[in-house]
DNA sequence: TCAATTAATGCAATCGATTGCATTTTTTCG
DNA sequence: CGAAAAAATGCAATCGATTGCATTAATTGA
């Protein structure tokens, strides 16, 4: 029942010539090759037929899929749709199209994941999961396969990367905090096998030393997820551990959600009793109840760049390519879950 | 220097037997041919040179992709996210792959991202854009793509759908409204050639007839678009119209937001003067200051079944397929934005 | 025991496009 | 004008797996 699609050969007869000529005379690249009467007469007779090249019949010859990879926790996190959105975008720019692959923060599951991307012929990934000692995209990469992370980095600074500016961020959010009279402050930290874990837990020891911030060594504590039952998880840690902090300052967002509702929960109002931030800038998080204090990251921009330097990565058959490892800026984002001490 | 994949006849050659005793050794279906000591050795040799098959050649013998195109709005558009992981996961289960294309609610872009999807080979396509009288997408389905749609529909009776029981949705959500004692209610409504926009809008119409509610004729004002600024427009032009009303339902939850947010700039409190209500129960709707009394709908589901349906309408080679349309239930969550009048 | 089955396995065409090389046609110019 | 160079086009192999048919080997049964 599948209408038959036409194929070259198809075109080649009806013009009167042979396929192959039909195929130099429609790619670009090769089009210098005829007189411009005979390949606007086969671009006719080829938009007569409909023909559409079969891109599985070019795939197999070229060994080029125009297919990336793309893997991620889970699409159902907020902050991924806008990466994955300028990730397509850019792809589609150059007629690349991305699967997806969700790997749930389960590190066999991603590799996993890789290995059944990479059995349907990616010509490259994107990797917005993965650990700082992830062996399997390094060993990907090494194997050949163009990769670039995104969000994210690994240890190995062999692999091209679009992350955030992490410690921008956390500085400039707990000098906000400071600035508003905060001096006991608790950190809610990101997993510390995660890039982001780390680089803003190391940001904020940092900053906090820096700015003498009371005992903030004890108000340290590391969420296994970023999600929000670990922020609330964090958050009751944190009030047995101390009363007097002021301010919470959580990994990422959806950590300072569930801070913020476990704080609620505990009868302790926010921002008048204690101050919440995140980080991120998830989509809504200004509508929530108090609109909530956070960094702002360019993830749709991540996403892009990301697509664009893994598609000179696919294109650099040299091998010529300097591995990139871009930063983009943060900006804070003051709204209501911040007040004075 | 991409790595060398294994190939099937480099497996034959270490096996000592021809490319096709090979691939039959190790196709599920073809196996019984050999006896079981061959297949045990065969599947020992691909295992050891770590044989994949090439899905693309695979593909190209096969015509068979293994992948499904999902053409959607925007991933960007929380309702989204759940429905594709739920589309992905069914699909998974499969050893399909999904690829997903962002229309955008362009028309002409929706039928330019199906022609690209339909040239990269795609077995199937799951529609979650496409509006009432969508040409592009009954012509695809007649020319022999198995197509299915999903959160809308379209008039055609032939294309299969997984959607949620809007009638149902709103009629829960007008009665709660009443039951609050409103009886003036402005209703914005979702685009009239969605079929989301007209069902809701249908139901409306019947059941504030029924409930008699005051003059709700005049008080319907249609969104072009489900978005916030929409939302925010329609409100406005609601209160233009009239200073009586106390309470707004809209067509969707991004619709609620704008309204939400517009009464707020025009100093009208929500609940107390005004109560508002949405469709979908976004993620963090519950979240939002007032928290957002909605109809919850099964998004996760509704992907997962659409994959099911599709598939089967895949692997129906003799066209005893029953197109089937399919509508799941929705259930009313009463939040913080809706008070007594 | 030997023809007739049945079980194992191999041969070769095929899917649709690309591409190195060969061939034909046209042009150039000594 | 004719040979060499250049331009235009065709031939055929190829990518890696699948599959209809042919062939060989093993088994059955009369």
């Amino acid at each position: 029942m599948q209408s038959k699609r036409t194929t070259l050969k198809e075109v080649a007869a009806a013009a009167n010539v042979d396929p192959s000529t039909v195929s130099r005379a429609l790619n670009p690249k090769t089009r210098g090759l005829y007189r411009a009467e005979l390949i606007s007469r086969i671009e006719q007779i080829a938009r007569e037929l409909g023909y559409q090249p079969n891109a599985t019949a070019r795939g197999l010859r070229t060994n080029r899929s125009m297919m990336v990879g793309v893997l991620i926790p889970d699409i159902t996190n907020p902050i991924f749709p806008p990466i994955v959105r300028g990730i397509e975008d850019a792809l589609e720019a150059h007629g690349y199209a991305a699967i997806i692959a969700n790997a749930d923060a389960e590190y066999d599951r991603e590799s996993n994941r890789i290995d059944w991307l990479r059995s349907r012929g990616i010509d490259g990934l994107i990797v917005g999961s993965g650990h700082l000692k992830d062996n399997s995209i390094v060993q990907n990469h090494k194997s050949g396969l163009p990769v670039v992370m995104v969000n994210r980095r690994v240890d190995d600074p062999e692999i091209a990367s679009v992350v955030s500016d992490d410690q921008y961020g956390i500085e400039q959010i707990v000098k906000h905090v400071y600035d508003l009279n905060h001096r006991s402050v608790g950190f809610i930290s990101g997993p510390q096998h995660l890039s982001t874990g780390r680089d803003r837990y190391e940001a904020f020891l940092k900053v906090a030393k820096k700015l003498k911030l009371e005992n903030f060594e004890s108000l340290i504590v590391e969420a296994k997820y970023y999600n929000e039952a670990e922020g609330a998880r964090c958050t009751q840690e944190l009030l047995d551990r101390s009363n007097e902090f002021t301010a919470i300052i959580s990994a990422n967002d959806l950590l300072a959600i569930g801070a913020s509702a476990s704080l609620k929960e505990f009868g302790i109002r926010c921002p008048e009793d204690v101050s919440v931030t995140g980080f991120n800038d998830m989509p809504f998080v200004d509508r929530l109840n108090p609109p909530l204090t956070t960094v702002r990251i360019e993830s749709y921009k991540a996403g892009y760049r990301a697509s664009e330097i893994l598609l000179k990565q696919i294109h650099d058959t040299e091998n010529k390519f300097v591995c990139s490892r871009e930063v983009l800026p943060v900006q804070l984002m003051v709204r209501g879950s911040t007040g004075p001490a």
